[in-house]
RNA sequence: CGCGGGAUGGAGCAGUUCGGAAGCUCGUCGGGCUCAUAACCCGAAGGUCGUUGGUUCAAAUCCAACUCCCGCAA
């Protein structure tokens, strides 16, 4: 089975990797084209792009899809496979193959942009991974298969590796049911969706009059990606890794103390297992107190 | 040519404005104190201040070029 890969993420990344390691037959990858980013003004190859091509595999980049439906008719393929495309696909293109989409949540549950830091961010202990056949309205597509996953303590890069894994073993069994002509579609239940929105940097800052476990949900579903930070004296301390400490603190308070970088929060304390300052990397608590004690005691915002 | 910050003993930082004996908080090693400590006391080792060149009696500090690192914005 020929399958075409539309992609452009770190998700779609891995899901690509897992499919190729499963041996399953990809014949294309379609993904966005390069932009500039960076620092200076690079033109930098999305990571999709730079994997197939390790890969061997035929990239196609359209900026909009709906511009290349002709040259995509002329690729041989039998089923098009779906991860973070980040593009709305057109019904001309849906018409042309059967075309599934692997998603990182237990659908209907948390349609839209994203879905791995909506179920971090809302603590939940249970998320999954739903592959389902694309419709023109986002993520309400016909369910295929669906798989739960137990979070433990992830954060989201971690998360959202594990999810992309299974998504990969997932669809090996989906295109073995494709082949057999066995496969089976579920309509989604529409009363039951949630939409979750795109998060910004503002959704990254840290409030520490709030409960522990909001904080370090927060950090876990950001921190690694869109970055959570908190300002003190100031300036902007991004925040990388954390737990909870038990010791009592007032709350956005920093610790007296010079082996350990604890912030107090509402019902307890937070410690900083790893920050990063405005032109530093990212060091451990320890080592960002060590050279800034003239900020304990201080009040964090 | 998108904007900006940084490179100082093993770690994280100050010192650079206004050149003139290498400093802070830790770590390491040795010793002491304590029922005990993310506690304390004493002592020691460890740096050609990113690289190259320039100015100067004198450069971490001023000038020029280069290398590497990072934040923002996209």
């Amino acid at each position: 089975m020929k399958i075409l890969f539309l992609g452009s993420s770190s998700f779609s990344t891995i899901v690509l990797s897992q499919m190729l390691k499963n041996k399953l037959n990809v014949v294309g990858v379609i993904t966005q084209p390069d932009k500039p980013s960076g620092r200076g003004q690079k033109l930098k190859a999305n990571i999709v792009k730079t994997s197939a091509q390790e890969n061997g595999i035929k990239v196609y980049t359209f900026d909009r899809i709906k511009n290349h439906i002709d040259e995509i008719r002329d690729i041989d393929y039998d089923l098009a496979v779906v991860a973070s495309f980040g593009q709305i696909l057109p019904q001309d293109f849906l018409d042309i193959k059967l075309t599934i989409n692997v998603h990182p949540s237990l659908l209907p549950k948390y349609r839209g942009a994203t879905p791995i830091q909506s179920a971090l961010l809302n603590g939940d202990k249970v998320t999954g991974v739903t592959i389902m056949k694309v419709a023109l309205k986002v993520d309400a597509g016909d369910i295929i298969m669906q798989k739960e996953f137990k979070i433990s303590d992830e954060y989201y890069s971690e998360l959202e590796e594990k999810l992309a894994c299974l998504g990969g073993d997932m669809l090996c069994d989906i295109v073995r049911k494709v082949e057999n002509r066995t496969i089976k579609f579920v309509p989604q239940d529409d009363g039951k969706a949630t939409l979750v929105r795109k998060l910004d940097k503002d959704d990254g800052k840290l409030d520490f009059s709030k409960n522990k476990n909001e904080i370090i949900n927060r950090v876990r579903a950001l921190s690694d990606n869109v970055g959570c930070y908190v300002n003190i004296n100031g300036s902007k301390l991004k925040i990388g890794k954390v737990r909870s400490a038990d010791i009592p603190v007032t709350p956005k308070q920093i610790l007296k103390n010079k082996k350990a970088f604890i912030i107090g929060c509402n019902d307890g304390a937070i410690e900083i297992l790893s920050c990063q300052s405005p032109s530093g990397k990212m060091v451990t608590g320890r080592d960002y107190i060590n050279g800034h004690n003239d900020i304990l005691g201080e009040m964090v915002d």
